[in-house]
DNA sequence: TGTTCCATGTAATAAGTTACATGATTTA
DNA sequence: TAAATCATGTAACTTATTACATGGAACA
């Protein structure tokens, strides 16, 4: 993110637009962790003025900076350490003792991501309307970049579809249950 | 996980097992929590003697702690949290400068994937020979971490094919470029 | 006149990782 | 006899969250 130079207030607007979607981090922590970075000489910084606020201290990554980048990338995929709290929760669902109760969490569930799902749309229509190259002429940067929107959507679907299975699968043993004890 | 009473190392191994495809925790953070949450009153602990090695000291939760466990269920689905290390190395993969690099990547990931996907279902299909019941007659514990099971087929199979659709696109603008720059 | 945006940070706390430390028993 | 399993933990460090603190400019 600091091929070019920018502030943690940048960065922070860059998280909320696309990154937020499979990583997230709050000003509280790219502030102390820009000048970490800055203190083991991966990056550099300036301060300069705002056209419109306060100064902004912009930070860009040094060459050691770019070689720790490369290092990461090389290092291959970093997998196996997903969190996900949510398939936790539906993990311990029987803990709620109440059909009805797992029934409406998992419809909840299924509404987020139903509307996350139409964010991630919205954001391939508005790409597909801006760039007449998308999505295989596009630069290298972005086409990267389309690639993780196209694992977001597919996600995202699947998620969706085994929301309305589960639920489906619930409704059906609560109804076996009543018949079977009247 | 402590309705009925275990040990620290009962619990690393439960995580080792089958929370791991979506939570794990070391034994250095299990250890400290179980005294902080016993602190805090949601566990209670006795020692006890083991078979086969040194003594266990087994915790249960409270009367407290299986309010706190249902007001986190209560609360709903936890979304938009997720930190998927390797979908942020895609969207960094353009810094490689070097398309062969990149697929070399995507391939390593897929195979990362389709092994995950085997080890999925190898538990379904043990799961299936050793209870007739599966998946939907199930008593309610296993039948709510069935559907556990069941979205991580779902998700790795879609990221395998992600993978592959990718690599078939990024071999695609590789002979694209070679063509265009002789 | 109140809210959002710009822009910076600190402090206290919680969560999580890696490395270190011990020692018996079982299995290959 | 070497390795894995059983079983507990601490220490140092890194990472991340929540709350607190400031203050000007634009907008409605």
């Amino acid at each position: 993110m600091l091929a070019e130079p920018h502030s943690g207030y940048d960065l922070k607007k860059e998280f909320n637009q696309s990154l937020r979607n499979f990583w997230n981090a709050e000003l509280s922590q790219i502030y102390p962790q820009l000048q970490k970075l800055e203190k083991d000489g991966l990056l550099t910084s300036k301060q300069v003025a705002s056209e419109n606020g306060p100064p902004r201290r912009v930070y860009r990554r040094s060459e050691q900076g770019r070689r720790a980048l490369l290092a990461w990338l090389l290092d291959g995929p970093n997998v196996g350490e997903e969190r996900i709290s949510y398939i936790a929760q539906v993990f311990f669902l029987s803990q709620l003792n109440d059909p009805a109760e797992a029934i409406a969490f998992m419809q909840e569930l299924r509404e987020h991501m139903a509307r996350w799902l139409e964010s991630l749309q919205d954001v391939e229509r508005c790409w597909q309307s801006e760039d007449a190259r998308y999505p295989d002429q596009l630069p290298d940067d972005a086409f990267y970049q389309q690639l993780t929107l196209e694992l977001g959507l597919k996600k995202v679907k699947c998620n969706v579809e085994w929301c309305d299975e589960s639920i489906a699968r619930l409704e059906a043993r609560k109804t076996a249950k009543k018949s079977h004890i009247p």
